[in-house]
DNA sequence: CAGCATCCAACTAGATACTG
DNA sequence: CAGTATCTAGTTGGATGCTG
């Protein structure tokens, strides 16, 4: 893994520039983020880590969730190529969703935030506190 | 840094139990992705990560956020206690934001982020050429 | 079982105007 | 300079009902 300064300067390459009126050219890391970002994406990939499971399996695993949603999430990382569909020609039908190599490569980057998100949430929830308590101490 | 397989059984932790009336219970992650997921937290930490700077610096570094933006997103960070906010008493007063460390420990997850974003957004671009040229390939 | 279609409430964020 | 206040368009996502 390259280090975190060269990243924002990646990053930022793609504001710096005037990219205002042309739409077309996208920042690689808004569109991850816009991605995983979203409500449900992370828990989704999370729990088809584990193993390939079915429409309701998911639906059961993540309880509230409504199908609206869990149907389009799958499709939006099916369309981004992180997930695969299986559909299985039984009566009825059983459609099985798999984590991609292009998704498992996601696990990674993943984990370290999550991880990061365990063990920084103490500060965060006291920084949280202490900022409530004492909103205006410098006047605002 | 730990796996990528425990931190999904810690992340998994906080959906399997039932956490459905009990809104107290937070989970962590999706308190972070809340926070990072959000229109510009992400840009702003990154360009906070060169140099702590000032309301209007930052304001010309993003150029394309509005004030109130700006103002929403500085004020959330700081209640998490990733930045730090110094009022300079001058005449016109001058506020300079600074990453505190707890958001600088942030960038390296961020950065390993970034790094998959960048190296992978041609096979998530190619993956949605793939979806959207061949929608029908497989009865849906 | 695995969806799709429709309606609607809540939230997000941009535009604009004003202030100490 | 560094904000605040208000209004509004656009987006997100939940609820519900229907289908092969």
């Amino acid at each position: 893994m390259s280090d975190a300064l060269s990243a924002i300067e990646r990053f930022s390459r793609y504001q710096s520039d005037d990219a205002q009126s042309v739409e077309s050219v996208h920042c690689p890391v808004r569109d991850v983020l816009d991605r995983i970002g979203d409500k449900w994406s992370i828990l989704m990939i999370m729990t088809l880590a584990t193993r390939p499971q079915r429409f309701s399996e998911l639906h059961r695993a993540i309880r509230d969730i409504s199908k609206r949603m869990l149907t389009q999430t799958l499709r939006d990382l099916e369309r981004d190529g992180l997930i695969t569909r299986h559909v299985f020609p039984t009566k009825p039908p059983s459609v099985e969703y798999c984590l991609s190599p292009l998704g498992q490569s996601l696990l990674d980057p993943m984990a370290s935030l999550i991880d990061w998100a365990d063990r920084r949430y103490s500060d965060i929830h006291a920084a949280r506190v202490r900022f409530d308590g004492a909103p205006c101490d410098v006047p605002r």
